[in-house]
DNA sequence: GATGTCAATTTACACAGTGTCAAGCAATAA
DNA sequence: TTATTGCTTGACACTGTGTAAATTGACATC
């Protein structure tokens, strides 16, 4: 078996990722997890020292993984402010639904533990350096709304492309993940990029909403 | 004392709002409640089954307090569909700090209670139909963008007013409340009502960011 | 081969929080 | 007086997190 040539800690954390990447799945306790990996509940805790320290090394893992920087290089190779902005909301938009379920455990923890909130925060202040950096492409272009705050504008294009939002559409609401990112582009480039034409059709997918 | 009038239900709710209101407030256990009550923690479960059903009942009980419906009043008396979904956003907007803390309690409990679920999306639904409306009478008045699904936009203005996007604004990013209110508003109208004289000056507020 | 060491592991325990149950007590109504 | 209502006290079951002590097993050293 190749698992025996996988460290304790490797296993434990695959483990996690399965049972939180597992569709419709409930929040796994620390026993699940164990149970997943094939050891005690308290050998899990020898590797990771608490729940949300296991939860916060599991996106960290999953971001190795996953190499989300390759699926960022559109973005920084973008010519325009605007062809920036719309390389990265979709970037990123493809890349919530590989990270949810991790995103969703953490959020969860995050109401009550503030180390958890403090981990997460730091892991999307990664995602929001994007975002600033694509509001700053545009203010070189002048595409920027006059007057517009760039500080602002980062908040506002981070609070857009929030998971929150992701979930919201696109669990609570039925969308496509097509639909979301589309929607998503069309607002950002039309109310951070002026490009008004980007609201025409965006709210007319084709999928049917569940 | 005139609390002697009130009977012990309502007592519970007051001091679970209290709780929950105050800043920087931790998510209160059964025991807080009863404690801030002054009865025992088990009188409590007398008249609130679980934990879950008294943060509902709070929701109510707060809404009863608040009287949204007035604040609603001018999005309902709008002549032009626009000039309803202004009203609604600021509306809405404005209602939203007034159940912050309630709100936060009950969607902390919302990730591993699917009760407590379902009643804040039976809350959430009752705003949707004011979205539902606002875009309704876009449509009357044609203003929504060409071949916009109705559902859809509906979905969209219902995700832009949620109350994770005016946490995320305002306690983590800092902005005032003016500044979350005239930036959502001007998001809406741009993107909904094509209203896209809304997007000037929209994300230069006077306030300091935090 | 016996022994020491160290990491991985397991059994057992402490603690917080929710929810249940039973017995008792005080005030009030019949 | 008796019955009822509303609350209290105290105990307990259960789930989940996290800690501590004892145990195993591999591996090196003498």
């Amino acid at each position: 078996m190749s698992s025996d040539l996988i460290d304790t800690p490797t296993k434990i954390l695959q483990a996690t990722l399965k049972l939180l990447e597992a569709p419709d799945a409930k929040l796994p306790t620390m026993s699940d997890i164990a149970r997943a990996t094939g050891i005690s509940r308290q050998a899990v805790y020898l590797h990771f020292p608490s729940r949300t320290d296991l939860l916060v090394a599991a996106t960290r893992y999953q971001d190795r993984l996953n190499d989300i920087d390759t699926g960022l290089a559109p973005s920084r190779g973008a010519r325009s402010g605007a062809e920036r902005l719309d390389a990265f909301v979709t970037a990123w938009g493809n890349y919530i639904p590989k990270i949810y379920g991790v995103a969703r455990a953490i959020m969860a923890v995050t109401d009550t533990d503030s180390e958890a909130a403090a981990a997460w925060n730091t892991r999307m202040q990664d995602m929001r350096e994007g975002c600033a950096a694509a509001i700053a492409a545009l203010a070189e272009d002048g595409t920027l709304p006059p007057g517009t705050d760039m500080e602002q504008a980062t908040d506002l294009l981070w609070t857009l492309l929030s998971v929150r939002n992701w979930e919201n559409l696109t669990q609570t609401c039925g969308w496509s993940q097509d639909c979301y990112v589309g929607t998503i582009r069309g607002m950002a480039m039309a109310t951070l990029a002026r490009d008004l034409g980007a609201l025409t059709d965006v709210l007319a997918c084709t999928d049917p909403p569940a």
